[in-house]
DNA sequence: CTTGGAATGTCAACAAGGCTGACATATTAA
DNA sequence: TTAATATGTCAGCCTTGTTGACATTCCAAG
């Protein structure tokens, strides 16, 4: 395997097992979200919100990939419902710094829990090794500016 | 980091590699797609039936995980466009046997290349070793179901 | 040979969550 | 003073998922 690791048929089952274990990635904190009517947009909001606590409106447009449009509608019902806290900025006043409340930082552990021990399984049935390669092969298949964000959250807080 | 590889921060990095990563998967057939007024869920359809020629429509609706309404929709301006061929079951009339026409072969193969593209980049950016722990990680992650969709998928055609 | 159930197709209605475009407001920076 | 930035909001559109209902065709069991 190891000598034609990058034959097509190699890589339609990478591209395969990509799309069947995405879908298991979401599975679990898809199943909480549907209970209490919030989709995955909340659930991307929350987690980033929740990783980069005090991070501007732009700065989580840009991590989201989506227009503002379609994020303020997701922000607007999570600081309605009293997950989300908007605060104006000291420094500059046009930017709004967003943070979890103590209500959305239980959701955020809930979420995060189960979508944690999905990928601790995995990765107890895998194996260390396998693991570091997971997030290798992972890491070399962002488009840049992503990496970039990635490496921005991953360093300051990991 | 061997020694701790699933602690809660070495997971929640795991969750963002996944999200940005499957970003970058998507992002070159999304753009092929965009040019022809197609989605996702066309590629999708297109690469499963592509991959088990012959295949039945409930056999497609399970691998996918959608509703035969919804597989439907798009099932039907993918024959309409002559992409898909929808032949009558010979041995049960009822069933509905999916193939790709040539015009069908030509798109796959085009969002295939682009999709495959990245992932040989990927691979060999990160080492066979590393392609190897990533796709058991992946595996790992999958539900059961998926998992046995995946094998019989993989195992029939690889 | 009838009948139940399976496989498929289709209609309608609805929702989430993307998108574009336009416009308003506050604030900062030039 | 003016231009640019950060944000919010309204309106409308699209894709792709959902449920529910119903028709058709056909296999298989009795």
């Amino acid at each position: 395997m190891k000598e034609n690791f990058d034959s097509d048929e190699e890589l339609r089952q990478g591209i395969e097992a990509m799309f069947f274990a995405y879908r298991g990635f979401t599975a679990d904190p898809d199943r909480i979200l549907a209970t209490i009517d919030y989709g995955r947009a909340h659930h991307r909001a929350i987690h980033f919100v929740a990783r980069t606590p005090g991070t501007t409106v732009n700065k989580l447009l840009m991590t989201l990939g989506v227009t503002k449009q379609s994020l303020n509608r997701v922000l607007r019902t999570l600081i309605e419902d009293g997950l989300v806290e908007s605060r104006q900025g000291a420094r500059d006043r046009r930017e709004r710094h967003l943070s979890l409340t103590s209500t959305g930082r239980e959701l955020e552990k809930r979420l995060s829990a189960a979508q944690r021990e999905r990928l601790r399984d995995a990765y107890h049935a895998a194996g260390p090794e396998a693991v570091e390669g997971f997030r290798k092969v992972l890491e070399a298949m962002m488009d840049d500016d992503m990496r970039r964000t990635y490496h921005a959250i991953t360093e300051v807080e990991g």
